[in-house]
DNA sequence: TTGAATTAGTTTCACTTGAAACTAACATGG
DNA sequence: CCATGTTAGTTTCAAGTGAAACTAATTCAA
């Protein structure tokens, strides 16, 4: 990219490059959005995404979790460890496979969760409204081809 | 966005959720590289932005680092440390301000930066490989606009 | 059967992180 | 001057993190 002359050793623009500029926003608007869910529910993020999950596809498995929220079996653990002393959540063992851990949601927690879906959309929304429709669908696509290259190079990683 | 009768509860599809996707395309991302950095070099992320941007505008102080990298003082304190103590880096008391601490490339340090530059810059291109030349731009454009917004929404915290 | 391998989930441990407290040096008003 | 405030950078401490080790339950092969 950068032009160099046979002496000249080859630099980079921190603030160009774009791994880096994708992590500070998704780190700027993640704490943003932690922040508020700490503040207003006491949940860290693991958390919020544990019950994000449970709100459309309970019962399930710990494991379930980590398949639909792209964290490791020790986050969710210790996530689902924390709801459950919250009351936010309920465990059973499930009579099939006494390994597996069936978590749903109390009626505590589903009161939260409805409380809070609703911020999160709205937060999403005035971080969108920085974009035109079109370039929402954009952000959109480039985010899906990105992640599926990065899938493709990496090992995928099922705690 | 989402459709819902009077009984039924407001539900937010995680996989589909800006902000969570962002997240993770970005620690996928990084965390890609951070291995390669660290296996090849020792180096952890904090330590790259460290030397990426002493790389372009030495020499500075840690406060300048600290401006250039979204780092805190905290972390630039204790990346310039290690980077010391392995020799990558110089520190010199500004004799016009002996609060302050003028940072600097070592030779060793100038070599490991020859050397993880081309690595970066190919491990950008590779990801980038996945869009066409139109897309690239607008990425770019997308996060210098959503950057923008949630800049305008944080207060900036400069350590 | 039964013993080895596998899977679900938890715990341990060494490490990273950042807010708050701290130290040292400079600036400024009385 | 000197006391009060501010700034640069470091240290402390209480969390969060994940790889690896662990426990317990299930499956599978001989």
């Amino acid at each position: 990219m950068a032009e160099k002359g046979p002496e000249e050793v080859a630099s980079l623009a921190l603030e160009r490059f774009v791994p880096y500029r994708l992590s500070v926003l998704a780190n700027t608007v993640s704490r943003s959005i932690a922040d508020e869910y700490a503040q207003r529910f006491g949940l860290t993020v693991p958390e919020w995404r544990t019950l994000a999950v449970l709100g459309r596809f309970a019962p399930l498995t710990a494991s379930g979790v980590c398949a639909r929220t792209a964290m490791d079996k020790v986050r969710v653990s210790r996530a689902v460890a924390r709801l459950t002393s919250a009351g936010l959540l309920r465990r059973r063992t499930d009579a099939e496979d006494r390994r597996r851990v069936m978590l749903e949601m109390s009626g505590a927690g589903r009161e939260v969760y409805r409380q809070i879906v609703p911020l999160a959309l709205a937060r999403e929304a005035e971080l969108l409204a920085a974009l035109s429709a079109t370039e929402v669908k954009q952000l959109d696509c480039l985010i899906e081809k990105l992640q599926a290259r990065v899938d493709s190079r990496t090992r995928v990683r099922t705690g």
